[in-house]
DNA sequence: GAGCACTGC
């Protein structure tokens, strides 16, 4: 095989130099010994004692429950066991998803340098906005919810000869629908290959009659039965198990350090008080090593770094050493980034985190975990149809993999600032996401796959009913569904191909007829991603002076409108005279002297281009409204119309179609000036009802631009 | 007068 010589040669980035001075010989050297380490380090994984047995429960079923704990190795090992076990012969390719982009990145690259290959050859990844596969993929590392989509072109997977669903335990909806998915996609293509094996040649596919929607282009095509594979950190594969006919279930050891867990022998009543006596305490008491505390948003963890700073200036100079990093996802990642130094000698470090650190990011070092018990959690009131973030009580899961975080390098503590009767009333896992969410996207992605009966569908945890019957209606106000609850002809099938929620693509698809699909194009990326403007409470006026230099009196969605040309026009300046690399590091530059999130804005910028994409690929014409802002506005409150609300004599306002009473967020430009009648993106439950980006409009287009919802009766 | 965490062709 001539690429073998070439993967035998180090690579860029890998131990050859790019100045020349190692001859080739020395690289070649330093080569083999990292090669051989990597080997000695694969072989002592606690998977590796059980290659042989995996491959062959592989082999003899078709579905296999995997668990195994933290540093057991079976997210790297099991696709390459497959590998060399011959379940890619035949071009099969073998999938891994992964519920977050960063893991389904890191450890391909990881893949891939244990099997000495260049990323995106034999090993890649793909997320979306960003590729790494080629023809000769034969382990791709991906995002669960990619697979979703890759599922609307291609029903059956065909491609895929082994799919491993990892951290399923963790529940996400993508992960969720997906294992629905799986399992009738797997009875679809047993049922094919039997056909296609001679066993009923009459065309007549009995056993897979009930899935008829996914037999259809799964016919004719010659398919092996699909091998599922559930990877679990849990300790309870049951629930997995069960829902996969008694599916086999393997115990694969963890590796993991002891870590002592301490609780108190009291509630305690202020668990920010609590934190905060047990961080010096261990600072005094305790010997090396770094506090990981966990806590529930932004505001508390700012409460706690204030009150640590003031209780350290009153100890002695000699007890001072003590260093503290906040950590949450709205930070900008230049401040997140601060977590992972070391600390100067002598220093030790209290990272306060939300539950980014469970999970999302992990930080060296850790020897102390504080865990409050507590978490900020997304609630979804079906009934009332609003979606909340409550402080609610961790369960045991959550609380052992807060624990976890202490033992990852050594032996560790964990104190619990809660009684271990506490604990023992603790949920055992968190609820399924699919339970607590709104459903609309969901639904739009399972008609789309042309299943029809939502609420018969196979779920391993069935939503709300309630959930079901609201988002179906909103579905069908927004001309996505017919009365039957079919996909609508042109207008539902374009929206579930969009990657968007329902209402966005619906605003979009409007936008064409209205002629500013170009300004909306941009507001929805923008309505897309993570807050935008950024605004630390040491810089609140400043930043607000800024926000003044994009604000629009219309509303939030002009404002938006108005930093993104801004900062695109920046852009277009700063590549004609700059490398890529001095344009983008000027546009970070940029973000921070207009308290914008650089992280949010590239996002939405990445949206952006692929949206503006999928609309030509649809053949929408982008055409601008110029200076027309009434237009726009106009085509806004022909999309968000269950969103409109008036305003009350008490300065409150009322959603027009479920008169809720809400208050318009403070961080909307339109906090001060309220007007009459508005739309608004979102509606979060807080301390209040709060809506977020804000439209004013006018009462007397709702019933001419939307009278499926406000028509005379 | 205030922002859990993820994610998508």
């Amino acid at each position: 095989m001539p690429s073998m010589a070439a993967n035998n040669l180090p690579r860029k980035n890998d131990t050859c130099n790019n100045n020349h001075t190692q001859s080739i010989e020395a690289a070649k050297g330093d080569f083999v010994t990292r090669r051989q380490r990597i080997q000695q380090q694969r072989k002592s994984l606690p998977i590796a004692s059980v290659e042989k047995l995996l491959v062959e429960e592989v082999r003899n079923n078709n579905t296999l429950i995997v668990v195994g704990e933290t540093g057991s190795g079976k997210t790297t090992q099991l696709p390459q066991y497959l590998f060399y076990g011959g379940f890619c012969r035949d071009g099969g390719v073998i999938g891994i998803t992964q519920p977050r982009r960063v893991a389904a990145v890191s450890v391909a690259k990881r893949v891939a340098e244990e099997c000495g290959v260049a990323l995106g050859q034999k090993v890649g990844y793909a997320i979306r906005f960003d590729d790494m596969t080629s023809a000769s993929t034969r382990m791709k590392y991906m995002t669960d919810g990619l697979l979703l989509r890759e599922a609307l072109l291609d029903p059956c997977l065909s491609k895929y000869s082994v799919i491993i669903v990892d951290e399923a335990h963790e529940r996400t909806v993508h992960t969720d629908v997906l294992l629905g998915l799986l399992k009738s996609v797997q009875k679809t293509r047993s049922s094919v290959s039997k056909v296609m094996n001679g066993h009923a040649q009459n065309g007549l596919l009995m056993g897979a009659e009930k899935d008829k929607s996914f037999l259809m282009p799964c016919h004719g095509k010659k398919l092996s039965p699909l091998k599922l594979i559930i990877m679990s950190a849990s300790l309870d594969a049951r629930v997995f198990s069960e829902y996969f006919g008694s599916a086999r279930a393997v115990h694969v050891q963890g590796r993991q350090y002891p870590v002592d867990i301490l609780y108190t022998h009291q509630p305690e009543s202020d668990y920010l008080d609590a934190a905060l006596i047990t961080i010096f305490q261990i600072h005094l008491e305790e010997s090396h090593g770094d506090i990981l505390v966990f806590l529930t948003g932004q505001e508390e963890i700012e409460s706690v770094e204030r009150l640590v700073h003031e209780r350290l200036r009153q100890l002695p100079e000699g007890n001072q050493k003590l260093l503290t990093f906040p950590i949450f996802s709205s930070l900008p990642s230049e401040k997140q980034m601060k977590v992972f130094m070391p600390a100067p000698p002598g220093f030790r470090k209290v990272i306060l985190a939300t539950n980014i650190a469970e999970t999302s990011v992990t930080i060296p070092g850790i020897r102390y975990v504080i865990d409050s018990g507590v978490v900020k959690a997304r609630i979804y009131d079906a009934d009332a149809g609003i979606e909340s973030l409550d402080i609610v009580k961790t369960s045991k899961a959550q609380a052992l993999q807060r624990s976890g975080r202490a033992g990852r390098e050594g032996p560790g503590k964990c104190y619990r600032l809660y009684p271990e009767s506490e604990f023992d009333k603790f949920e055992d896992s968190t609820t399924p996401e699919i339970k607590r969410c709104d459903l609309s996207n969901v639904i739009l992605q399972l008609k789309a796959l042309g299943i029809d009966d939502i609420a018969g569908f196979d779920f391993i945890d069935k939503p709300n009913r309630t959930a079901i019957i609201r988002s179906l209606e909103s579905l069908f106000l927004l001309g996505a569904l017919t009365e039957e609850s079919k996909l609508t002809d042109i207008v539902g099938h374009q929206m579930a191909r969009l990657p968007l929620e329902p209402v966005y693509s619906k605003a979009l698809i409007l936008s064409s007829q209205f002629n500013c699909l170009e300004e909306m194009l941009i507001v929805v990326a923008m309505l897309s991603v993570e807050s935008i403007f950024y605004a630390p409470r040491e810089k609140l006026e400043e930043s607000r002076a800024a926000l003044r230099c994009f604000s629009s009196p219309e509303g939030d969605h002009l404002t938006l409108l108005n930093v993104f040309r801004a900062s695109n026009e920046f852009v277009v300046k700063n590549k004609l005279t700059h490398s890529k690399e001095k344009a983008e590091k000027n546009l970070r530059k940029w973000c921070k002297d207009n308290f914008i999130n650089s992280r949010s804005l590239r996002h939405a910028r990445d949206v952006h281009s692929q949206i503006q994409r999928n609309v030509e690929q649809m053949g929408l014409r982008i055409t601008s409204c110029g200076d027309d802002m009434l237009v726009f506005r106009r085509c806004l409150a022909a999309s968000f119309f269950l969103n409109a609300a008036l305003k009350q004599p008490d300065g409150m306002y009322r959603i027009l179609s479920s008169g809720l009473m809400v208050q318009i967020h403070p961080s909307s430009v339109l906090f001060r000036s309220k007007p009459e009648c508005i739309i608004f993106d979102k509606l979060v439950r807080t301390n209040n009802n709060y809506i977020r980006n804000i439209c004013r409009i006018d009462y007397l287009w709702l019933p001419e631009l939307a009278p499926q919802c406000y028509g005379l009766q």
